[in-house]
DNA sequence: GACTTCCATCGCCGATCGGCGATTAACGAT
DNA sequence: ATCGTTAATCGCCGATCGGCGATGGAAGTC
């Protein structure tokens, strides 16, 4: 039981990988990590296909775990990838997978 | 619309992190991938506190993405890390995360 | 054979999810 | 003030999830 991750960060993580776990929100997020800039849902919603209700709940959950950063422009809201998670959540799978945790970034702000 | 991940791949990522979007299921795998050698279904129990059948529960959902692989001894099981997985499903929060595709192991067999 | 041990499976429960259409709110333009 | 436009929210639906106790089956022990 001495090896066992702790129960707060298994936590965190999980919240992480719930995050992804449907294929809309993972063409999502790579969606945005593609793109050089902040994108508007109106396009996110062209790009993957669903009703726009629908995308915007995404967004939310992944606003939720800040995956993605949004930002009022005018009428609209522009959605963009999280550029602390780049690094922050792969290492995460690393930490899972049994490496030794790299260092900090244990938190993506 | 161009760059929006294929859709089997994400389905197939999105299966992986969903096998990993409960707590009790990182503990369990972060637990495997920590030990030298493969673990019976009672230690398991014993290291993350839930009912067996519960256990046998997560163990099956992650043995069905293969990040855990099985082996019968006598009357027990024994459950280890798949290798494989400690290096491709990292590589696949990198592809999410808009990092090149690292080569191969897209499939962690 | 009888008995124990180990684990998978079943059935049940409340809770959450993913999708949609409809509505509401905020903003820009006229 | 009245329109469009954009996006968040609401309410509903069926489906899936996570937990448990109970049952069942396979393998070891006596």
């Amino acid at each position: 039981m001495a090896d066992l991750l702790d129960r707060e960060v298994a936590q965190r993580y999980a919240s992480w990988f719930r995050a992804l776990a449907d294929p809309s929100r993972v063409q999502i997020v790579a969606y945005l990590a593609r793109q050089a800039r902040p994108m508007a849902v109106g396009e996110i919603v062209a790009a993957v296909g669903l009703a726009q209700s629908t995308v915007s709940q995404h967004l939310k959950i992944l606003a939720e775990v800040r995956f993605v950063l949004a930002e009022p422009v005018g009428n609209a809201r522009h959605y963009r990838i999280n550029d602390n998670c780049i690094t922050c959540f792969p290492s995460a799978a690393d930490v899972v997978m049994g490496k030794p945790a790299p260092a900090v970034a244990e938190v993506c702000s």
